[in-house]
DNA sequence: CTAGATTACGAGCACCGTAACAATA
DNA sequence: TATTGTTACGGTGCTCGTAATCTAG
């Protein structure tokens, strides 16, 4: 998905010489040199301040190290979330999982759960929560997700019901049911 | 930056067919094809339905056209800010645009601006202004650029001072002084 | 002398294009 | 028949690895 120069520049910029990178990505210096003097050349950007005593990085280079290690994850989060896209609209609840909402928890219920339905099954999607996108995630949630990891388990347990997606609106957060329910429990207000 | 495949993955997705979508590309339709086939054996997914009279996006197809889009223009603007880091510490106010935040407004108050301080420079940064990452983009102010476009252009006017440093605090926003005073005139407090 | 960066040269492979084939309206 | 998708084959160019060179501590 991302191209390989980024991961090898962050290896470099994180060992701080080209040496060492290689070592931890199992090629040889030349190959390291080489890709980020390429990686260079084509951002027309120094990234590294070159010393026989090892790298430094530059302004531009630890710009772009933060913009990288963002990318990277986003284009492995972007690979899962198509990856689990195939199987929507069936009886499965795409959690989506992080450091913050870790699926830790999902153990401790999971047995409650599966006693009230046991046709109901679980997708586990990673994704980069942080407090600064978490309004992205849940402006996008039911696209790849159906809830972060610890407000679907909540839902479930409190309200008895399958599947909800949330919106925000104002101050105020709505529950709207969007995947059929495999047993009716009771009635609930769907759109 | 980005893999190529997913430039060529989202102009077939736009164009319906390997065969228009070569034609945009400048390249035959074997290389998209291979491309395309490439890009779904190493996601290990199938993005395309393939009829003889075009394609069709299946669900992760969609998800990851969705996602391949925000990748390509979040990269683009990683080399913008990475080639743009170099120059700070200097007069420069770099001023983030997007279409939220245009740069049209700048040329109304340039000559005003000017007057007062000959000396100071804008830097125009592109960015991936929306309403999910907002928040995002005020937490790293100061890093690649000093303010969203017409905030910057307000606290020039308003308070005088050359730039601010906006950061969210609950429900207030404090200013913090990041960069010197071409001309001095007045006291602010600085961290 | 050691550790690291850098360069020259050769080999392997990935990607593209041409050509031919298959299938549908 | 025209359009589109698909496959086989051959060539170009990129990227990697080996080996040698350079430099500072």
């Amino acid at each position: 998905m991302y191209n390989p120069q980024l991961k090898t520049f962050l290896c470099v910029a994180k060992a701080g010489s080209f040496n060492k990178a290689a070592e931890q990505l199992f090629i040889t210096p030349t190959a390291v040199i080489k890709q980020t003097n390429l990686l260079e050349s084509n951002l027309q950007v120094q990234l590294f301040e070159r010393t026989h005593r090892g790298l430094k990085l530059t302004a531009a280079g630890l710009s772009l190290a933060r913009d990288a290690k963002y990318i990277i994850q986003y284009c492995r989060d972007s690979v899962t979330r198509a990856q689990n896209a195939i199987q929507t609209n069936s009886s499965v609840i795409r959690i989506g999982i992080s450091p913050i909402t870790p699926a830790q928890i999902m153990l401790e219920f999971w047995p409650k759960i599966h006693a009230i339905c046991p046709d109901l099954k679980f997708q586990l999607v990673p994704y980069v929560n942080t407090v600064e996108n978490a309004r992205e995630i849940l402006a996008n949630l039911g696209q790849n997700i159906d809830g972060p990891g610890f407000l679907t388990i909540l839902c479930l347990i409190c309200a008895n019901a399958p599947v909800w997606k949330f919106s925000e609106s104002r101050c105020a957060v709505r529950f709207h049911c969007t995947t059929p329910w495999p047993k009716k429990t009771g009635s609930h207000k769907r759109e």
